[in-house]
Order: structure tokens, then sequence, then C-alpha cells
DNA sequence: CCGAGATCGATAGTCATTCTCATTTTTGGA
DNA sequence: TCCAAAAATGAGAATGACTATCGATCTCGG
């Protein structure tokens, strides 16, 4: 495969995910840079169809063999909905955390963030949550379900 | 099919389902009574092999179609996680409004509920959200993904 | 430059879910 | 009660997102 940058990443982030790849004995092959600004330039979860459309050199099985390994290795993360394809977006700690709004009719994800007083509320409600109930806290995960405006 | 319940559906709750179905032309048949039946005696989200394993009686294609019809009527809600098997529940205009536990490790998930100060707290940052973005909210979603007390 | 090992990609395989259709059950008149 | 039309059932086939396979290609240290 021979594949020139579409949008390029920078630098500080390149390495980040080198170091992540690298921890899981993998390379950051130019394929797997692919995906990354495939996902970067997109700027919302994708499914494979539309990475797929967006970059027409990358080949289908080594896009759903090397986003696994990008998820394995905490550089992306899969985002399934009602929806027929999974979608992906870069890690939170690559980005920032956020939630997403879902469209009930396209199926289409974009982020929202809360402010960060209502995050900060939302934090200690669910720490006690899970204090009470002997849950060892991952993530936490929210989701507004509705119609987008695309959509009417 | 001849199926005696397991456990019975109260009177209430039998006729609620009973409308919900008859609004989308469809009846309340024995075998989409033993779904609901179980669903109620499992007490959490359940995979349809575990439903078809509490009610050995229930054929598999026809409770992947019965619950699809369920779902359409708005009586129970299907729920998918990065299991294999999506899982469902009770909708909760017949239950309560809460969230979710989902375990990484065996996937199971089971239910919680926010208190009320923290879950007006959560609504109020939610409109806020809707507003600025025209987004039409029909709900919201909370996990929490973690590791439960079984798998430690 | 060489060779071991990693990665690629076309293709085949898997399996949760959906579809098909012949059979059974239900329903609402006659 | 009897009948026919409509709905529901369930065994099996089909679908399709995703994964595994494996020979070709690329990468990197020596
Ligand atoms: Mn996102
Ligand atoms: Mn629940
Ligand atoms: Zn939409
Ligand atoms: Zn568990």
């Amino acid at each position: 495969m021979s594949i020139e940058p579409l949008a390029t990443i920078e630098t500080e982030l390149d390495e980040q995910i080198t170091d992540l790849l690298r921890r899981s004995d993998q390379r950051f092959t130019k394929g797997r840079r692919a995906l990354v600004e495939a996902l970067l330039a997109g700027g919302q979860p994708m499914t494979i169809p539309q990475v797929l459309e967006a970059d027409t050199r990358l080949a289908q099985s080594s896009a759903y063999r090397n986003l696994v390994v990008l998820e394995a290795a905490g550089v992306v993360t899969r985002i399934v909905t009602n929806d027929d394809f999974a979608r992906y977006e870069l890690a939170e700690h690559l980005t920032h955390h956020h939630h997403h709004l879902i469209c009930s009719s396209c199926g289409d994800v974009t982020d929202f963030a809360l402010d960060d007083q209502a995050e900060d509320e939302l934090d200690e409600a669910l720490h006690k949550i899970a204090a009470a109930t002997g849950f060892t806290v991952e993530a936490h995960r929210l989701d507004l379900v509705g119609v987008c405006s695309d959509c009417d």
C-alpha cells in the first residue's frame, strides 16, 4: 500500500499513538495512520463504510483488522448503537471526555460535552453508585437519543 | 404452542401491554406473554439465549420475531452492548426510569437509578444541550462500564 | 543486501439476526 | 357451533457485519 496523508497528524498526537501501539507490540503503519487521519478529518464517529469512502485506498479487511488493533491499543473507541454498523472515534485520552447525540432516524452520532459543573455532579453521583454496588467503574457513558436537526 | 405462565403478570401490567400491542395491531399471544414473563422473572436485561433457557418451550425464531414486535409496540427495550447478543428488558414506562451497569468482563447488565436530585440536575444539563444543538431528545442513556462484583 | 517476522488484502468462514413459507391457531361472523 | 380469512408460529434458509486464513508484500535489524 502507498498512502499519502489526507490531513497530517500533529507531531505530538503521532508520538502518542506510536507509543500506545508500541506498548501492544504493534507498529504505526501507513494503513493505520490513514485510518486515524480519516477519523480525525471526519470529526465524528464513523462507520467502516464511511471510513472506506473517505479514503478509497483502504482495504476493507485491513480496515476492520486495524481498527481492532487500534482499539486494543487504546487509540480508538468502538461505539455500538442500534445502527447496522459500529462506529469508531479517537479515544478520549487523545481528545477529551465527551458524550454522544445519537439520531434514531439516520443513525448519525455526534459529540457534545457537559459543562464542568454538570459533569462533576454526575461523577459524584456515579461514585456513590459504584461504592454501593461493588462495581469497579472504568468509564461512564451518556447518550442523548433523539432526532438530529438534519432529520427534523 | 401451549404455555402455562412461569410467573403471572399482574392484571394492570397485562392490560397495559395488551393495549400497547393493540395500538400496533398486534395480539398479546401466549408466546409473547411467556417472553414478558421471562423478562419479568429475570429481573435484569436478558439475551435471547438466556430467555430461551429460562423457558425452554419458546422457539428461537419466534422469540426473535416477537421481541421485535414487542419492541415496536413499546413493551420492551433492546439494549446493545459490545457483547455478542443484544439484551431485552421491559420498557421504562412499564417499570421506572433507570440506568445500567455493564460488566466489561462477563457482559452482564444490571440496573441502577440515580437519586432524584442527581437525575434532575442531569436532566437540566441535557435540556440545555438539546436547546443548543437543535436536537430533539427522545431519551437519555447513562451506563457505567466496569467490572461487576462477581468478576472481581 | 538478507532473512525473520510483521503486515497486508483478497477471500472464505462465522454466527446473530432476519426472512420464508407451510402449518397451526385465532377470530368474527353465519 | 361451524367456517373461512387473517394472524401467528416455528423449522429451516438466507442475510450480512465482522473475523479468520494464508500467500504476497513490506519492514527492520544485522
Ligand atoms: Mn464522540
Ligand atoms: Mn435495565
Ligand atoms: Zn439524523
Ligand atoms: Zn461481570
